[in-house]
DNA sequence: CTTCAATTTGTATATTTATACTCTGATTTT
DNA sequence: AAAATCAGAGTATAAATATACAAATTGAAG
């Protein structure tokens, strides 16, 4: 049928492009474009993508798509949330190492500087990955404290 | 603690040698091997190890360790890139630069990342400079070893 | 040994996701 | 054209999973 395979079609550009953590944001993603339908059949429509929903080992989980379905294709980013383009966040002492969907860590960088959070001291962001640099004393969870008072909401 | 870190191993080995399709029959599996912890617990590893769970497409869904858990693929090409490409390598504590030919920091630094170093935290790249974050714990040499057992006859 | 802070876990529950069942409309068969 | 078959989708709900909170445990500092 013609609208269920726009409509997966769609889905993988969305996952593609968004950090998304629930089916239910997915959902409303879907609706903004046109597509409406239940949850169910997205449940349905995950499953017949063998879409995952992994954890980036910190904060949350989001989906991703099977490895041969995740090409290294950097896109424009309609990033406006710091949070919805982060995939991973490591320490190594007073570095932290974010890893963002391909293309983004840039865009996200920028926000994350925006929001001037006195535990960093600078960034610095190369295609998917981004060093940030801790101030003297602050810890990884000072960071991730002011980090999740700063930002509101997760996803739309 | 002792007690934690024998469970992950243990949950790493079944996932790997079993198909599990729900976090309640690896519980079970995991109790006949004598290890004894609640839903909530066994959530709280899962999402420690990045385990996620998969679609086999048409029939049901299991758990799988993250990529680079699993065999590593045909890495030779970037092997290549790798050596072909540094030209100077010095440390500063966790932080290594990496000098290249002029414009091949990018290639470089994506060659290195699809290695997956267990050393390596992260990768950023500029023109011909490479910055390389190092795991906490790694060490200058660990990561020369571990470079030197991927990639034969290259002097740091 | 005590105290304080950090980690780990269990309990109870909320949240999220999968699916049984049913309906609809499209396509094929007779 | 009616009957039979089938894929896709909605509804309601079951099943699975994540998490807030409190209790327990460990480790470090005095």
């Amino acid at each position: 049928m013609k609208d269920r395979s726009e409509r997966l079609k769609k889905i993988k550009e969305l996952i593609r492009s968004h950090r998304i953590e629930s089916q239910e944001s997915l959902l409303s993603l879907l609706e903004k474009e046109n597509f409406n339908v239940t949850q169910a059949t997205l449940s349905r429509d995950l499953k017949y993508l063998r879409v995952s929903k992994i954890s980036d080992g910190w904060s949350g989980y989001y989906y991703s798509l099977p490895t041969d379905e995740s090409p290294p294709k950097a896109e424009q980013g309609y990033i406006q949330d710091v949070r919805r383009g982060i995939v991973a966040l490591e320490f190594s002492y007073n570095i932290g190492v974010i890893k963002t969907l391909p293309g983004h860590a840039d865009s996200v960088a920028l926000a994350l500087d925006k929001l001037n959070l006195p535990e960093i001291l600078g960034t610095v962001a190369g295609d998917d990955t981004i060093f940030v640099i801790l101030r003297e004393g602050m810890t990884k969870e000072d960071l991730t404290t002011s980090f999740q008072s700063k930002i509101p909401e997760v996803d739309t």
